[in-house]
DNA sequence: TTTACTGCAAATCCTTTGCAGTCTG
DNA sequence: CAGACTGCAAAGGATTTGCAGTAAA
């Protein structure tokens, strides 16, 4: 595992120095397991006991998505998702619309980015891709009428 | 073709009623053969000679979304992107770093979203991608070292 | 005539930034 | 100590909404 940092003294999550707060919205973002808003951070290390403002985790976000810890993946009513990334290897992120779990995913872009006839000499440097949908459990559930 | 809409005398659009800014802004967006922002938009209309005000943009496009004319399919800059769905058919667009040029392509996630091992049971019911690039023409320029 | 659409301005809302103080390294 | 980080409050910027007037059907 490429990611055991959270308990390392410092230089952890791509800050320079880790504050208590840091440490809160590092934990709180790498202990969801989902995708998550700054609210969801900011509500999260609240009730951790570790208040931050809304600054301090917008500029801690940034930091971490800098630092390539989290990526945004989209937006949720109006408020910016991020999810964890789990290590350094490109992929992306499944988000269950059911329940707002994301999971990772290899990135099925690059198969087709390099060859596509569509494409029609485009040379793809970068992309985007958020795919949404329910994960098993939320599948079942629905299928079951629930 | 499912869209000769545009020049039809009313409830064109996915409008009720058409007025001579919605008729501009309609005629903008399938004009613009690429993405726009509502921005875009605009300063497309009142260079046409049909200026509209913000609001009148934004309740346009929110409009033209609603009934499936466009849709929204990323943003740049802050600024949400929208993009004329030329029909019904699935597709992405190839957004060309070195002029902004956007076209169209088939979607290349859907070939890999129905039966991908790795998704293991999460059933991919929606998705956003957006490929980033260089056109040929930019990419010829890039290359001569322009 | 009915009521959808327009436009301005004010209001929202998420996110960023300025600054002085605090705390990590 | 140096300078990163914090927090408050104000700023910024896209998008939305209220309202009275205009015009499409």
């Amino acid at each position: 595992m490429q990611q055991s940092l959270g308990r390392e003294a410092s230089n952890a999550y791509g800050f320079r120095r880790v504050s208590p707060q840091r440490r809160a919205i590092a934990d709180a973002a790498l202990g969801l397991d989902g995708a998550f808003t700054v609210d969801d951070l900011t509500r999260n290390v609240a009730l951790a006991g570790q208040p931050a403002g809304a600054a301090t985790v917008y500029r801690a976000v940034a930091a971490m998505e800098a630092a390539g810890w989290v990526e945004r993946v989209g937006e949720r009513g109006g408020h910016a998702l991020f999810a964890h990334c789990s290590d350094g290897h490109h992929h992306h992120h499944l988000v269950c619309e059911g329940c707002g779990t994301v999971r990772a995913t290899a990135c099925p872009v690059e198969r087709i980015t390099q060859d596509s006839p569509e494409l029609d000499g485009f040379v793809v440097t970068r992309h985007e891709v958020t795919l949404y949908g329910l994960c098993p459990q939320c599948a079942v559930q629905r299928a079951d009428g629930a």
